[in-house]
Order: C-alpha cells, then sequence, then structure tokens
DNA sequence: ATGCTAATATCACATATGTGACGCGGTACC
DNA sequence: GGTACCGCGTCACATATGTGATATTAGCAT
C-alpha cells in the first residue's frame, strides 16, 4: 500500500522528485559514493544529500532486503536418508504459524534444492499442488540450453485456479525460458475406458513419453486426510468417493496414485483413471523430489518413502518428526 | 558416505554464518539498531559487527534496490490524445538499447497505470505478446475482491512458449489471487467453417462472452513487419502467408484481427479464421489499453489508434514520435 | 512589489562508522 | 608437538553521518 503510493501520484512535479531521489540513493547505495561526494556534484549541501537519503529510505525508494538462509536439521534428514534408503532428504528448521507458512518456506528450500541440482539439457517432471506452487514462486528465473518442463499427470478445466492446474508446469517453464508440454486432458476419468482412450491420443501419448523419460521429477504427496484431501477440494471426488478410497486403506497420492502406509500401491478403480504417468513409470525416474510441508501429511509421506515413489524429501521438522515416529522410531 | 559428510559439515557452517549475517543485517538494516548495540547484544566488539555487515553485503545476504520512477513524456502524451481522440496516454521517456529492454520498460510503465485502474469486481480481458507478458510480470501480487481475467483470443497448443499463449492469463490471475477463464482452442484455424463450429462450443462460447463484457481489455499491437510478425513468429502463418497478408495492406493487429495503416478492418480470410474477440466487439469495451514498445511498431500503432481498437496507449518515446510523424506532424 | 511559506543551506557538534595495525587463542595440518 | 594461518578482539584515529538551530532563498499568491 505505501508501496504503491510511490508511483501513484501522476503529478509531475513528484515524478521528478522522485527521479531525483533515485538518482541520490543510486549513487550512495550502489556506486557507493560518500554524501559528501554527491553533494559536490549535485552542487547542494552535504546535510541536504543525509537528508535525502532519509527521504528516498522512508518514501520506499530504496528498498533493503535481507535473505535470511534456510536453516535444515541435518540430524533430522541423515535419519530420514538411513531409515528408507532414500538418496537425499532437506528439513526445514524451524515452527511455523500456519500451515501456508509451511508451504511457503519448505518451497523456498525445495526451489533451492532444486537450482542447484538443474543442469542444461535436462527434461523436468512436475505434478500439482500448493508446495509446488509454492517452489516455483520461489525459483529464481535463469536461463538454461534445452530444459524442457513437462506435465506428470492431467490439468483441470478451464476454471483453473492458480494453485492447483495447468499452469504449474508453465510458470516452472516461465522462470527457466524454457518450453513446456501440458497435458491438455483431465486428471481423472469416470471410466477406465475413457482412460485408454485418452491415453491413445497422439499429444498425450507423446508428453507422457516425454514424462517418461523425465530427468527429475518434483512432486507433491497429497493426504487423504477430511479436509486436505486435494482431490475433494479440487472437485474430482465427492466426500462419499473420499471415504471410500480412506476406507479401502489409503493414505495418500503421488500423482494421483494412492498406496497405504506401508507404500503398497492400492490396485482399485480411481488408481486406474488417471490421465498420467503410472507408479511404475515413476519409480524408474531417476530423481523423484517429494516436496511437502505440515505435520498432517506424515502419513502419506510414510507411505510415498516406503513405496519409493519419491527418492528424495523435502519438508518441515514437524513433519520429519511424524514420520519417523510412524516409523516406529523415538524422537 | 565421507563425501557427502565434508559436504554436509560444510555446507552447515556456511548456512550459519549465513544464518548471523542475516540476523546481524536485519537489526541493522530493518531495526535501525546501531552497530554498537548489536555489538553488545551479541557480546562481540563494534569493529566486529561493522565487518559483519560489510561481508553481509558483499555476499548477497543484504540486497538494496533502488526503484527509479518512470518518467514520461507528458507533451507527447498530450499530442497523440488530441491526435487520435483517445482516452489516455503514457509515453515513457528515454532511450533504450535493445527492443527487449524497451518491452521491459514499457511494461513496467503499463503495470503501474493498470494497478491504479483496476477495481474490485472488475473483469479484465487479455490478449498475448511480448509487452504484455513484460507487464504482467512488472504486476505486484495484491488482493482483490471478484476480480476475473478473461482471455480475448484463443491460445496455442502444447507447445506453448511462456511468452505467448495461455499463460499470460493464468499468470496475470495469480498476480491478481483472481480466478481466469481460458480459451481452450488455437487461435487461428484454417477454414472458416472449423471457426464457426468452434465457436459454437458451450466454454469458448461462454468465455467470449465474458471477454466480451470485459471492464478493462489489455491488448498488444502487433506488426506485420519481417522478422517482427508474432504470427509468423509463433508458427502461425508461414513466411509466404504473410507476405500476402502485408501485400493486402495490412501493417499491424490486435487481438490478431489487422487491418491497415488508416485503421480500416482488412476483410480477408485471416480475419475470420480468429478463435477469439472480434473487432466490432473489441471497439465497445470501455477501455482497452494497447501495450506495445519499439518504433518498428509504429504503423502498427497508427491504424490500432485510428482504427479504434484502443483507446488508451502505453508506449515508448520513439514509437510515439513515429506514430505522430506518420500522421503527420512534425517532431 | 509585498509578504508568506516551504524548501534548502549553513553551521556546529555529537555520534556512528570504516579501517589499519597489532596481538591472542584456536584449529588444521604436517 | 610444532607451525602457519585464520578469525576475531582491541585500540586508535580519521571520516562519514545525523540532526538541531538558525539563516537564506525561491516560489507563489495577493
Amino acid at each position: 500500500m505505501e508501496r504503491t503510493k510511490i508511483y501513484d501520484t501522476s503529478n509531475a512535479r513528484d515524478e521528478e522528485r522522485l527521479a531525483y531521489l533515485a538518482q541520490v540513493a543510486t549513487m550512495y547505495y550502489e556506486e557507493q559514493k560518500t554524501q559528501q561526494e554527491i553533494a559536490k556534484s549535485f552542487g547542494i549541501s552535504r546535510s541536504g544529500v543525509s537528508r535525502l537519503i532519509s527521504e528516498a529510505r522512508a518514501r520506499g525508494v530504496v528498498e533493503i532486503i535481507v535473505h535470511h538462509p534456510l536453516k535444515t536439521n541435518k540430524n533430522l534428514e541423515e535419519r530420514l536418508i538411513r531409515a528408507f534408503g532414500i538418496k537425499d532428504a532437506r528439513v526445514l528448521r524451524g515452527r511455523y504459524e500456519s500451515y501456508q507458512e509451511v508451504l511457503a518456506w519448505v518451497g523456498k528450500l525445495a526451489a533451492r534444492y532444486f537450482e542447484e541440482r538443474l543442469r542444461d539439457g535436462m527434461t523436468i517432471g512436475i505434478s500439482w499442488g500448493g508446495a509446488l506452487y509454492e517452489m516455483i514462486r520461489a525459483i529464481r528465473p535463469r536461463e538454461f540450453r534445452n530444459v524442457e518442463v513437462v506435465q506428470l499427470i492431467g490439468a483441470t478445466g478451464a476454471e483453473a485456479t492458480p494453485t492447483s492446474g495447468p499452469i504449474l508446469a508453465q510458470l516452472l517453464a516461465e522462470r527457466l525460458h524454457c518450453r513446456s508440454y501440458q497435458l491438455h486432458a483431465p486428471l481423472i476419468v469416470k471410466e477406465e475406458r475413457a482412460r485408454a482412450a485418452l491415453m491413445q491420443e497422439r499429444h498425450i501419448k507423446e508428453t507422457l513419453g516425454r514424462a517418461r523419460r523425465a530427468d527429475i521429477a518434483i512432486v507433491g504427496i497429497g493426504t487423504t486426510s477430511p479436509g486436505y484431501y486435494s482431490l475433494v477440494r479440487a472437485g474430482y471426488l465427492s466426500e462419499e468417493e473420499a471415504q471410500e478410497v480412506r476406507a479401502s486403506g489409503a493414505v495418500g497420492d503421488v500423482c494421483a496414485q494412492h498406496y497405504d502406509l506401508q507404500g503398497r500401491w492400492l490396485d482399485f478403480p480411481l488408481n486406474r483413471c488417471v490421465i498420467g504417468i503410472n507408479h511404475e513409470d515413476l519409480r524408474r525416474i531417476d530423481n523423484v523430489i517429494g516436496v511437502v510441508g505440515g505435520e498432517v501429511k506424515a502419513a502419506a509421506i510414510h507411505g510415498a518413502l516406503r513405496g519409493n515413489y519419491v527418492n528424495a524429501l523435502i519438508t518441515d521438522e514437524a513433519a520429519a518428526r511424524k514420520v519417523l515416529q510412524l516409523d516406529g522410531q523415538r524422537i
């Protein structure tokens, strides 16, 4: 609100003033000149410069950001890696107020992790979910050569909300200045036959072919817990259907493929009505990074790790502790 | 294993250090404490604090940004408004190195302009193009009530590049935390009949209905000049087809509707094969903001203004001057 | 021209800051 | 265990900076 004010004033006078402040501030902060030097080059008094700089800061012309590093808990990381035989883990330190806050920070951590691993020529597969959305937001734009982004699972229809749906692959591609391949198909179809038909379609076949060859897959991990079950929230399943899913032992899903607490893939219709990569192809991808936050996801994470649906995990302390507890460890 | 350990410990060390630097920097820059106070509360020497702050700046933990205001040329704005009877104009001052740079700055200017005009409850229509992409990037995220974003024209297929295509509506919706309505259809079809059929489809009909009721439309202005003709660059037209288009007098397009230098809509097949809002419906929208940069676009801008396809223009000085010249004025 | 007002300069001084020189204690490495 | 080095503290001092009080000027309306 305050920042908007800066640019809002259509007054030419004020525009001049702001340009002046910005120029002085640039000399001071970016060119490291002393106030004395600046005063001389503008032919004004030194104290005037001091006051101009104060004004520039007060009016938001100068913005100072402190980047706090993301601290991780090496101990929990080590334990997760050992307990589940995964390749890597990052566990964000600290406690957070809200689920949204956890997602934002885990997303940042995941973004740094991903940035460190991305190389020219890679194919990146991506599913969807709040954590991935936050991750992509936190990725710093960079140019790569021959990188491509591929959707791993189908997308919603015309009413796509920003946090879930086909936008993620595009957003990521935008950040990396590369192209993206979408799956123009619903995530879940009503009948297995419809799925079979769609899977034969040329561009779906092609995109899924690319998905299977992904060098890195970035996936969210969903829980079937009431109130947190994405497929219900996104309108794919009714609450009754969700009950059934839970009744058959499903604790979570990766790429809409459901499994139980021990990671056993569940052979029920829902798992066979998904337009997207299947659980076996997913397991064949070298690097599958699960990005997920919050204690509520613990059971789903446990299953995902036990079932080898992901082989690297980015999460927060609370979730990590609970996962290890579920695995019978004392924390 | 050993290597991992080494990597991890050095990492942990550094992480600690950065956290320390960030903490000190926060106290200094955000909480406005003096170095003396900080030294006391950490139990270190004052000169140590001074050195830590230097280190924090050198290592990028502290980032200082100076926001230069966007200066505009009121004189040229006034002349454009008078010459073409448009509602408003913003003409960015200054000369720029590259076309990309012009786009980035014009985009910023357009973003500020748009932010000032956006209100709760509005429907925003959007086409595509490099300038709009830059504009959306420059929009500061904000929450609105009942705002919706609607695509004005069809989108590309699976191979969408980030700067052009269906991503723009989604990106904008993300910035405004609102929903978006896409046109899941190609921008240009081969036959008029195919267009008629598609236009009957429910969700296309519905989205275009919303588009017609837009309170603000934000559009790029395309030129047919060789090397800059977006429809060729995006693969919709071959170079031969482009030649034909130019031969029939087309200098530019708004929402893929082509017109000549005097703004006369061209009654040729291409204009009737577009899935999107038509030129007459576009003219009925209250606020159509053209966002466009670069001298090369001058003829296209002239036509767009003469033909009333846009009624507000955001552009740069070089383009504005050339447009006025084309209109027979001395600059 | 005459005031009035707001912006800026001037001056003075107390602090805050940057930095070089030097020494001490801990650590990594041989 | 020795040694070289690194990080940091201490001290000292030169500058840089913030700020209050007061004078001066520019712009502006009458």
